[in-house]
DNA sequence: TCTGGGGTCCTAGGACCC
DNA sequence: TCTGGGGTCCTAGGACCC
């Protein structure tokens, strides 16, 4: 009996709802009168140094991509009119689609902002023995009815199937492949073509001479492994079959908030380095405390200007949420990475994890530890300021620590925190 | 034409404990 | 005084995805 076919027997039904260059299409829903009289429209790249968020598909004829420099899109086609992100929008309609989806699907997982995988196997009797691409077709149908969105759904038995499935489907359409032709549908791809396959281990296959799905499917197991390493050889050989044996999984589990940003110009000056560190400390604080988590870890991101990128970051008992805390974390790692090498500085970012829902391990500060970073009357004051915003704005009140601060003590004489 | 911002997962070395 | 092996956690970096 041969691995390379699944019993069609029992076998799953899993479909991948992709929004069609989302960005864009949301853009051109929220301005009808502008952005959406724009059929050659790109969305991102704001400042001098930004990159394509989406582009719609009449600008794509010509080459353009996302995450490719603005200037170079423009380059490719002039005549291409660039409007920001339309941030709150595209949040609120992915929310819309989530939730006809859940109405349709039992389980539903986003896997992004613009992606969902459904599962729905189990559901043959309660669909009367619809097959699963009638089933993909109704639920296009329903999704653009009820919210405006044009999706594409790619289907089969397996994860990977469904979502390189997806690639044939778009723009607006449906791509299911039957349980039993998951080995012949993949060899038709080229390896970068399979999702986890990025340049480097592009290069890598390519150095043995390995360019298509069906190249790979050709080589024994023991070699990619040998070539690759045992994990990764086994993967490869069993995604060029589609063969995927990961879950669909509804449970939403955030593992990490992060904020950052690139500078529209290099900042070398410390003091400036600090205010923005804070800046973006506040934003992950506030983050966390909507979200009811505390970080145990908090790191801090540097891309200098060079492009090199460096990360430090520290690991506390107990988690933390105010914005304090996490400044007071994240300084101390910027200022263990501008020891190291202190250059013009792109891009600088906080993040936050190791998440934890409740305060553990408050007590261990009775056993003589170091001082607490945060108190309850800290958490009491944040979640306090939290409010103020909510109702005021983020303007009513804003931090007043780094320039105090940069006020007493002159740059020379602050003490660093090393490493 | 220089390269965004939000994430996830993997690897590898070292510390530490049993 | 020297010698094990396994498990877990932490840290840094890198690949990859949308």
């Amino acid at each position: 009996m041969s691995k390379d076919r699944m019993p069609s027997q029992g076998a799953k039904r899993i479909l991948l709802v992709d929004c069609d260059s989302f960005f864009v299409q949301v853009a051109q829903l929220e301005d009808p009168g502008g952005a959406g009289k724009h059929p050659l429209l790109l969305v991102g790249g704001r400042s001098g140094r930004g990159v394509i968020t989406s582009a719609s598909y009449a600008v794509r004829e010509y080459g353009v991509r996302s995450g490719m420099p603005t200037a170079q899109a423009l380059k490719l086609c002039p005549e291409a009119v660039v409007v920001p992100v339309p941030r709150g929008a595209v949040v609120e309609r992915s929310r819309a689609v989530k939730a006809v989806l859940k109405e349709l699907s039992p389980v539903v997982q986003a896997a992004s902002v613009d992606e969902f995988y459904l599962d729905l196997t189990g559901t043959e009797r309660m669909l009367r023995g619809e097959d699963l691409a009638a089933t993909a077709d109704r639920i296009r149908r329903v999704v653009r009815e009820r919210t405006e969105v044009a999706v594409s759904l790619g289907g089969g038995t397996q994860r990977v199937v469904a979502k390189v499935a997806t690639r044939l489907a778009k723009p607006n359409g449906v791509h299911v492949v039957p349980p039993g032709d998951e080995a012949a549908f993949m060899a038709r791809f080229r390896l970068e073509e399979l999702p986890g396959i990025g340049p480097a281990f592009l290069k890598q296959l390519a150095g043995k001479g390995l360019s298509t799905c069906a190249d790979v499917a050709r080589v024994e197991r023991a070699w990619l492994s040998r070539w690759f390493g045992p994990a990764r050889g086994a993967w490869l050989w069993e995604r060029v079959r589609g063969i995927d044996a990961s879950e669909v999984d509804a449970r939403d589990r955030r593992k990490s908030i992060s904020s950052e940003r690139t500078f529209f110009a290099d900042v070398d000056d410390d003091d400036e380095l600090e205010r923005r560190l804070l800046e973006l400390s506040c934003r992950v604080g506030g983050q966390l405390r909507a979200k009811d988590l505390r970080a145990r870890t908090v790191t801090v991101k540097i891309r200098d200007h060079d492009f090199t990128t460096r990360q430090a970051g520290s690991t506390q008992t107990a988690g933390l949420e105010t914005d304090r805390a996490i400044f007071t974390v994240a300084a101390s790692m910027l200022h263990g990475l501008r020891h190291r090498r202190k250059t013009p500085v792109r891009l600088l970012g906080v993040g936050a994890s190791n998440l934890v829902r409740q305060a553990p391990a408050e007590q261990l500060d009775f056993f003589g530890g170091e001082a607490a970073l945060e108190s309850e009357r800290d958490r009491t004051i944040a979640r306090a300021v939290d409010r103020i915003h909510d109702r005021y704005g983020r303007d009513a009140l804003r931090p007043a620590r780094v320039l105090d601060s940069r006020e007493e003590t002159p740059p020379s004489d602050r003490p660093r925190t090393s490493r």
